[in-house]
DNA sequence: GCAAGGTC
């Protein structure tokens, strides 16, 4: 391409204005730079004078605004009843440049016809190629004879930019292809599946729920936003299905003139009461502790990564509550009027050759960091730290950063102001020294326990002195010296219960998505705000998000079917076959057609399974009358011909409010119908055919019920008969009520306890690995991060087993209602265990009636108004001896087999004797219950 | 009236 000799005209494109401008500046530096308008008011041309390689050129360097064209069906499938949805999956799909972009066209045409080459100068990434290819694409059309070049630049640097222009290379039509096929993939999958799901359901339920019109209502499924729900609607069903675990600690505080050391057990909680009161026992007995290790540390606290786009975004919501959306727009405010830098980039690492200190200086000035900003500069003061590499690098723009000083400007609102600060103060922290602080970390030994308990002193804030957001707790402890002992001030056994992960935040949404590689960083606001419009999702004054009615049906319809259309798992298929057509691979063609054929294959069976759809919508919503149809009929399992009109069928039926029975399919002419418990979480019909009742035959029917919502002696798993034989279901009705209109106190929506038990089910909730610190080994039910003290007494009160009191406590006189063991070692056994937050009567149900000091208290009151919970403790409670292994577990059976006249009792039933409380002597109590530790 | 990706 080395030329020389006659002056040849240069046609240059940029992705956007700011880019067409910021190369015309560096390439002309700025010396007989001309501007003239197009036909889009955006887009200006530049004009300059270059040489390349020799040849000396005309330059002119215009824009466009990210993609020229759009990719669309052909017109006949353009209006949906125009065709089957299936057959999108063939349509002829074309290129056009829409109407808004008609101008941008028109200005390349006019440019392209008088020049000899095309320079494009689009981001270097995969979607700039295939801009790139649309830009030669529209002036290849006027002027054939082009030739054709390629720009690679990483960043607008005078440097980059310059060489790039002196060493320009082909486009990459491969990095095209791969998005092409994406499009592609996207429209065909995206609108088959809108079409599908909303012409099936939104006629057919009263979607009255989001308030807004819903003829112009759209259901719409994208491989981006349907993962992206996928997200909201797992983390709620995660805390639906989550079940309080209780657990016990140990607590030992110790006070002296220094202050109050609150030392945290160093095994941290346990399960299995009956283990942490052994231990509580053997440290109460010698309750004096020994420093073991005394370790003081330097910790350092380091700055934040060089800020883009997603960590402005979540930093934003975190903390500004300012939604994604709403960031990116005032973000792109400052970038217009030139304050920040461009704020769409996944750059998090600053090139050694951005001018730090000088983006520094700028800031001096400012009344409220300036200061900071001058000490930076300062060599003397330390401060100064080259930024950390955050290692991403999206070639094309350097991390958010200011570009300019303000101290405010009159036109910007507060969320202006904010965002702006939040730039500057990172930016600043950015080049920072890390905080320092001094730890230091005691641990005791009591009886062979170990706790432990930490101390921080901040020595140097740095960077925390500028980034007003973050915080480093510092405390102060007591002095400590290895070897020395002290009595405990207290030494408690305290329980507590673990708790579900919360909502997810919209920072926690952006983290998810961005794991999963849902949308990229231009985009992925948009996707959550497409939840908001589309009301799938709702989002909570604290940026939380949770699943509306019809979000959560549409996800579970899809997840009933079987396909993960709501995991990223297609997003992430897709991104793949990408990579691999733009490294040549693959073919684009061979990718588009595994990739449709297969999503065709899953479209047609989804709509074959329809009625899976439309069950999980009727969980949630009515139907409407303005129903088709053909969808009317959601049969449902035949459990036995009708005896009242012996003509049809009865089947098994879910109801909207998610209750079960079983009705004739001839209503509403015979109304004969059979309601089952309302605490019912899954029923299925079996082969199984009941022997005792006629006409048969009577269809047996696997139950399934919520623990919590039936008495403790009553399986969760039930086969179960509807036609008058079963007694079980008898009095499970009684109970719990039906689902009848008449009875049922049950939610009639989807939310609490009737979709709860649509989860428990959930794969989701199986996982070998906790879903919330990602560890294995324990479920995110009993995740160590999650656990919450003292909060007992509150979570039991909403199990049934809490509210059938049937021994009295001997403690302390309170009821002692019978429960049911919800450790991962003891679940489904029966222990008693006294009302009273401040009694720690406990035993087990078995010993209750085994010949122990614990046998009087049983028979001291027999229950209460439940009258059969008497015959229920002895049929069940006995059957289920602890068959644990020996050791300190079984030894511990009795567990805090109570206090009678002062005297612990074993589970053997031998006296324990000599054990008093050590805070103040009495032997009729703990530590733990001593009336003294009120005061400590 | 559909997707997601650019961008104003």
């Amino acid at each position: 391409m080395s030329g020389g000799g006659r002056t040849i005209r240069v046609l240059n494109v940029a992705e956007k204005p700011s880019v067409a401008k910021a190369v015309s500046g560096i390439l002309s530096r700025n010396q007989g730079l001309r501007v003239r308008e197009g036909r889009s008011r955006y887009n200006k041309i530049f004009e300059f004078e270059y040489t390349i390689r020799g040849q000396p050129c005309n330059m002119a360097v215009t824009s466009v605004t990210g993609h020229l064209m759009e990719l669309e069906f052909e017109d006949r499938y353009r209006k949906w009843n125009s065709c089957d949805p299936v057959d999108l999956y063939q349509a002829v799909v074309r290129k056009l440049v829409p109407q808004d972009k008609l101008d941008i066209k028109r200005t390349l045409e006019e440019e392209a016809r008088r020049c000899q080459w095309l320079v494009l100068w689009l981001d270097c990434d995969r979607e700039g190629e295939n801009i790139a290819f649309e830009v030669i694409e529209v002036c290849t059309a006027v002027n054939p004879n082009l030739n054709i070049w390629r720009a690679r630049f990483s960043a607008l640097i005078e440097r980059d930019i310059h060489e790039s222009v002196q060493n320009l290379v082909r486009p990459n039509q491969l990095f095209a292809d791969a998005v092409d096929a994406r499009q592609e993939i996207d429209l065909r999958i995206g609108a088959s599946f809108t079409r599908f799901q909303t012409m099936l359901l939104k006629d057919a339920f009263v979607l009255d729920g989001s308030g807004n019109d819903v003829r112009n209502m759209v259901l719409s499924y994208g491989p981006c936003q349907f993962p992206t729900l996928g997200f909201i609607v797992e983390r709620y069903w995660e805390i639906q299905a989550h079940e309080p675990e209780e657990f016990w600690t140990i607590n030992c505080t110790h006070t002296s003139e220094d202050g109050t050391a609150t030392f945290n057990w160093m095994r941290g909680h346990m399960f299995d009461y009956s283990c942490a009161v052994i231990i509580y026992e053997m440290c109460v007995q010698e309750p004096t502790a020994t420093v073991t290790k005394v370790r003081d540390q330097q910790k350092l606290k380091q700055p934040p990564y060089p800020l883009n786009t997603i960590e402005l975004e979540k930093r934003a919501s975190r903390y500004f509550r300012m939604s994604s959306e709403h960031t990116m727009k005032v973000a792109e405010d400052l970038y217009q009027a030139g304050f920040i830098s461009y704020p769409r980039t996944e750059t998090d690492s600053f090139s050694e050759r951005t001018d730090l200190h000088a983006i520094v200086q700028e800031q001096q000035g400012h009344p409220v960091w300036g200061s900071y900003a001058q000490q930076l500069l300062d060599p003397g003061a330390g401060l100064w730290r080259n930024p950390s590499n955050g290692g991403h690098d999206d070639k094309a723009h350097p991390p958010i950063h200011p570009t300019k000083f303000s101290a405010g400007e009159s036109g910007w609102s507060q969320d202006h102001n904010r965002v702006y600060e939040l730039v500057v103060r990172h930016f600043l922290a950015c080049v920072s020294q890390p905080a320092v602080g001094a730890e230091t970390t005691v641990e005791i030994d009591i009886a062979g326990e170990l706790f432990s308990v930490s101390g921080r002193m901040i020595i140097a804030r740095n960077y925390l002195d500028v980034y007003r957001f973050e915080s480093w707790g510092g405390s102060v402890i007591p002095k400590y010296l290895f070897g020395q002992q002290f009595t405990p001030t207290t030494l408690t056994l305290d329980s507590g219960v673990t708790r579900p992960p919360p909502l997810l935040s919209e920072a926690d949404l952006l983290t998810c998505m961005d794991k999963a590689g849902i949308g990229t960083d231009a985009t992925m606001h948009d996707h959550i705000k497409k939840l908001l419009d589309r009301f799938y999702a709702t989002k909570d004054a604290n940026t939380r998000f949770s699943p509306t009615n019809l979000g959560e049906a549409l996800v579970m319809g899809y997840d009933d079917m079987g396909y993960k259309l709501w995991k990223p798992y297609l997003r992430s298929m897709m991104e793949c076959d990408m990579k691999a057509v733009s490294l040549g691979t693959k073919r684009k063609s061979e990718v588009l057609e595994t990739c449709l054929q297969q999503m065709k294959a899953c479209f047609l069976d989804a709509r074959l399974q329809k009625v899976k759809l439309l069950e999980a919508m009727a969980i949630f919503f009515d139907r409407s009358n303005r129903s088709s149809g053909d969808e009317q009929h959601v049969g449902g399992e035949v459990v036995r011909q009708c005896a009242v009109c012996q003509e049809s069928d009865m089947v098994l039926k879910r109801k909207p409010d998610g209750n079960f029975m079983v009705g004739c399919l001839g209503y509403p002419q015979c109304r004969n119908v059979v309601w089952l418990p309302a605490s019912i979480s899954e029923a299925t019909v079996t082969t199984q055919v009941c022997n005792s009742c006629n006409p048969g035959p009577v269809f047996m029917i696997q139950f399934k019920f919520r623990q919590m919502e039936i008495p403790p002696n009553y399986n969760v798993n039930h086969l179960g008969c509807i036609g008058g034989c079963d007694e079980t279901l008898r009095q499970l009705r009684e109970i719990c009520g039906t689902g009848s209109r008449s009875s049922s106190s049950i939610p009639a929506r989807g939310h609490g306890p009737t979709a709860s038990s649509n989860t428990t089910q959930r794969p989701s909730t199986r996982q070998g690995t906790c879903t919330h610190c990602r560890q294995t080994g324990h479920s995110s039910n009993d995740c160590p991060s999650q656990t919450l003290h003292s909060q007992s007494v509150q979570s039991r009160a909403r199990n049934f087993q809490s509210g059938e009191p049937s021994v009295m406590c001997t403690t302390c006189g309170a009821a002692c209602p019978l429960r049911e063991a919800n450790t991962t070692n003891n679940r489904g056994r029966k222990f008693y265990s006294c009302q009273s937050r401040d009694c720690n009567f406990f035993v087990w149900a078995d010993n209750v009636n085994s010949s122990t000091g614990a046998e009087d208290m049983s028979s001291s009151r027999p229950a209460t108004s439940n009258s059969s919970s008497g015959a229920r403790r002895g049929s069940r409670g006995r059957g289920r001896s602890s068959g644990r292994g020996g050791g300190r577990s079984s030894r511990a059976a009795a567990g805090r087999a109570s206090t009678t006249g002062g005297t612990f009792v074993s589970a053997t039933g031998e006296p324990i004797s000599g054990r008093r409380c050590f805070v103040c002597g009495d032997p009729s109590h703990f530590a733990n219950n001593c009336p003294s530790r009120g005061a400590t």
